[in-house]
DNA sequence: TCTAATTTGTACGTATGTATC
DNA sequence: CGATACATACGTACAAATTAG
């Protein structure tokens, strides 16, 4: 794994654990440098990510802190995610025919394309979730669908998704916690 | 403006006037550090941006295409964009009773916490937007939701945020598009 | 009110790794 | 196997915003 994903599943951790609640304000890039020995450029690639995911938030001459939220209470919406590779016609019809009869059900799809064969990178997040008629590739396919959930999850670290559709195939997971 | 942001808009105006459209492959990394006279660094914040909101995708050792869809269709859902300061207790139980009343309405609250004051990042894409009953403040507040709203707009280009919620106070605004 | 220190933000150059073609 | 293209990583420097004094 490279190095920056390394902290910032190190710095998740200590977030998911309580080390680090809501509020808190992070040591500042240079320390955090010193203590892993890292470079600053990884130490923020780091930081990036997890500002991506909305779990920690900065502001110049300020600092860096938690802003993740616990004690969130669960959806009654549901939260479909839909992955297909860039470029794909058929699955592009199937997907706006597929949207439509979501909406109408109340149901949130939350679509990203994507390239095929990635790794699957924050292994720790993800074991939070049973996955409910597992198939060996869906391992992979459902990584890429992972920061989208992850977004809505610390929404609140609430979002339960209660269906999971990839290409035309129904999987159902749900929260371990 | 930053050189990122600068790329970052010129690239997403490309690409929302139609001149690479869904599917197409951008220029190589090294092809848009000549092209705009920027190091690699710069080139690649910029596309991070653009990543970030599901513009575009890549992938190692082919290249990076476009990712936006258009011809979306609107949504039913409402969404609700909620910022609130990192310290403030009484916000947080605010929108934790909000969230519930929400919900319960069938409409989707995107909560996203922030610091006080940044700037205005992409007005380009933000002036997509006619705000209704707006007013001075608003601007800046909108500011912080912007991210969290694009996202969902680049979801196929087609949320109708029908409501801005924002301390209390709620603010209409309808895409122009 | 002004200054200096602190902290994050932006930007460049460079090198190496890794996946794809 | 070589060429190409994105990914990771280090060092460095300066800018900008905030805070402490």
């Amino acid at each position: 794994m490279s190095l920056y994903l390394g902290l910032k599943d190190q710095l998740l951790k200590l977030i998911l654990e309580g080390k680090y609640v809501s509020g808190t304000v992070l040591p500042t890039e240079h320390e955090l440098c010193d203590q892993y020995e890292l470079s600053r450029v990884t130490v923020r690639k780091a930081l990036d990510e997890l500002k991506k995911e909305g779990v920690i938030a900065s502001a110049q001459g300020q600092g860096t802190v938690v802003s993740h939220r616990k004690n969130g209470f669960p959806s009654s919406l549901d939260l479909i995610a839909l992955v297909a590779p860039v470029h794909n016609p058929f699955f592009a019809s199937f997907m706006e025919h597929f949207e439509r009869i979501a909406e109408e059900n109340g149901s949130l799809v939350l679509f990203k394309q994507d390239f095929k064969g990635k790794t699957f990178q924050s292994d720790e997040l993800w074991a939070n979730y049973e996955m409910i008629a597992y198939q060996q590739p869906m391992k992979e396919m459902a990584e890429k669908a992972y920061q989208r959930l992850a977004v809505q999850n610390n929404q609140g670290e609430l979002w339960q998704a209660s269906s999971f559709v990839l290409q035309g195939e129904v999987v159902s997971f749900k929260p371990k916690i």
